[in-house]
RNA sequence: CGGGGCGUGGCGCAACGGUUGCGCACGUGCUUUGGGAGCACGAGGUUGUGGGUUCGAAUCCCACCGCCCCGACCA
């Protein structure tokens, strides 16, 4: 590809609105142009990047027996109202009407289309088991799209689906989705760790995501550098040394002037935080009021809360007037004698005696607080998010925390969505079964965006040949010198064209100066640069430089060459 | 949805009541060619939209739209 052909242009300056490496070098080097928050058009570079990606996803998704095939973008509502998913989705699904004023959504995933074809196609345990998968188009309409390509409103997204017999089926294709992913992951560059993620409302029974761990990232990883424990924060258990036993002394109510938070109440009464009890209020999407106690050195997480009292349609925190409305006082508050809520007391919390706790009066606090004693919790469970140092569930060692990014996740479905439509099969025994399915998502885009987080230095991109849209960049310098230098950029050009199109090369034919040329192509990105000049010539070939390492040497035309028609996979 | 910021030529920015300007990019010509070249000439903007205040609005006020950041949210 002639660089004066191609369409594409680079900005010299730094786009205002790009914080993001990956995001400011994509639309610098001309491979994405935004088009509306979260909405983003490829551009051919961005798209031949993509399409790389996408290729090595076939291939590892091919290895394990995927079927790929392609699934629509438009489905009528009454699919999704089959699995009830309609009305327990909120606005992040797009609605419309067909002219025949028929509901319609834009898909956000393919799970009931799925199942819909399994129940058209499946009738015997012979047809089972297999996995399918396509390339697809998914519109989110994400409250806030953030970090280019990291996180969007419209993306293309590989989803592939097992569907299987029975449990054990499904265990084995699950598997083989995480072994696939290892493969792909490494096959992009991508240093990711899988953590075992929240199952959620699903009512699927195992869930890992692949993540790449980056500062920017939104999720928080619990790891452990001793044994190997990896999960998202969510959903790893809180591990903590049983408190000393102690005496239960009666209950003293103490004057707490401005003390609403756990910092300045310890401060005041010159006790840990540990010895104190954090209350947060939150109501459920189910409209439940819910007060949740730690112990005041933690934090309630609310992914937990949710599981521990089956929350649907999430939580959001409570209104002033609404905690008040309970019999409690924001910032002096406890579940002592709470009304019409729902109580949950996070396991240490429960279990540390003489706790200070609010006395629902403002400017009041209570020593000595004691669970049951003085309150009944309606569930203990865990309910504090994992702080750095704390215990490993595995091996006691303390975790670290580290912020990743979600590249892929795997998910044990099971039967909802095959019970909920009807997709059953007849199995050997002679009974109708519902079809056990698998679903496993990686996203495209945010996969492009974050090789470029991992491979990129303050010039430019630096792509791995994998994925890299051309194998390497050839920049002609003094050509109005010396006519030779077009004469074997040209040849060289031909050579690489000739070679089929997985060996096309870019091609910078335009009368730039060496200065932009060289710019240029550090900042594109090519794995090689490949330098004809005036010098090149007289040291008797091409000056050959490795993006990634900067290393650079002159090679001989017999090196390029086999380079350039495939012979090798190198030039140097 | 809450908080903050920003909308002026393709990009980055200035002008902050009185004729919209600069750098880069762009077009033509000449020169130049191993690290974002030089000179000359030139093209390009109803200052996001609508209303208001004013003799006069890019500038002040109101509303709306859009984008970015933090948070909430994330099947």
């Amino acid at each position: 590809m002639r660089l004066s052909n191609l369409f594409f242009a680079t900005l010299r300056d730094d786009p205002a609105d790009a914080e993001m490496p990956s995001h400011r070098l994509l639309l610098r080097a001309g491979y994405v142009r935004q088009l509306g928050a979260g909405i983003y058009s490829l551009l051919p570079l961005g798209f031949r990047v993509s399409k790389r990606v996408e290729q090595v996803i076939r291939e590892e998704l091919n290895a394990i027996g995927g079927q790929e095939m392609e699934m629509p973008v438009v489905h009528p509502a009454d699919l999704w109202r089959e699995s009830g998913r309609y009305d327990a989705i909120g606005p992040e699904m797009a609605r419309f009407k067909d002219r025949a004023d028929r509901d319609m959504v834009l898909a956000m995933t393919h799970e009931e289309v799925v199942a819909d074809l399994l129940r058209d196609i499946v009738r015997s345990y012979r047809q089972l088991p297999f996995i399918v998968y396509h390339f697809q188009t998914k519109w989110r309409d994400e409250p806030r799209s953030r970090g280019g390509l990291i996180r969007v409103r419209e993306f293309v997204m590989k989803d592939s689906y097992s569907c299987d017999r029975d449990d054990a089926g499904l265990d084995t294709a699950y598997w083989a989705h995480h072994r696939a992913y290892t493969r792909i992951f490494e096959r992009l560059g991508l240093d990711t760790v899988a953590v075992s993620s929240d199952v959620g409302m699903m009512g699927g029974s195992l869930a890992h995501e692949f993540m790449f761990l980056n500062p920017a990232g939104e999720d928080v990883l619990v790891l452990c550098e001793v044994c190997g424990y990896a999960a998202n924060r969510q959903v790893a258990p809180t591990v903590a040394p049983a408190p000393a036993a102690e005496d239960l002394l009666p209950v003293e109510e103490v004057e707490t002037p401005g003390a609403t938070t756990i910092d300045s109440l310890a401060a005041f009464l010159g006790v840990p935080a540990s010895r104190t009890a954090k209350a947060a209020f939150f109501v459920t999407g189910d409209g439940r009021f819910v007060a949740a106690i730690v112990r005041g050195d933690h934090d309630v997480n609310e992914t937990k809360l949710v599981n521990a009292i089956k929350a649907t349609g999430g939580l959001r925190p409570a209104q002033v007037d609404e905690i008040k409305a309970r019999g409690m006082e924001a910032g002096y508050g406890s579940p002592i004698g709470a009304r019409d809520t729902v109580v949950v007391v996070d396991t240490l919390a429960a279990a540390s005696p003489n706790l200070v706790a609010g006395a629902n009066r403002p400017g009041f606090h209570l020593r000595n607080v004691n669970v049951p004693r003085d309150y009944t919790p309606d569930v203990i469970g865990d309910l504090a998010s994992v702080r750095e140092g704390d215990s490993c569930p595995d091996c006691g060692k303390p975790v670290i925390l580290r912020s990743g990014i979600e590249v892929g996740n795997i998910f044990k479905l099971g039967t909802k969505y095959t019970k909920a439509l009807g997709a059953e099969y007849l199995g050997e025994d002679g009974e109708r079964h519902p079809i056990v399915m698998g679903s496993y998502g990686i996203g495209l885009g945010r996969n492009v965006a974050c090789i470029v987080e991992a491979h990129h230095d303050e010039k430019g991109i630096a792509w791995p040949a994998e994925v890299a849209p051309y194998r390497a960049h050839l920049v002609a310098i003094g050509g109005n010198k010396d006519p030779r230098v077009v004469e074997t950029a040209e040849r060289l050009h031909e050579i690489a064209a000739a070679a089929g199109p997985d060996h096309e090369i870019l091609y910078d034919d335009r009368d730039e100066s060496p200065g932009v040329k060289f710019t240029d192509a550090e900042l594109l990105g090519m794995p090689w640069i490949i330098t004809v000049s005036p010098r090149s010539l007289a040291a008797g070939g091409a000056e050959v430089t490795f993006r990634a390492t900067g290393e650079r040497s002159v090679r001989s035309f017999e090196d390029v060459e086999a380079f350039l028609a495939g012979r090798s996979a190198s030039p140097a």
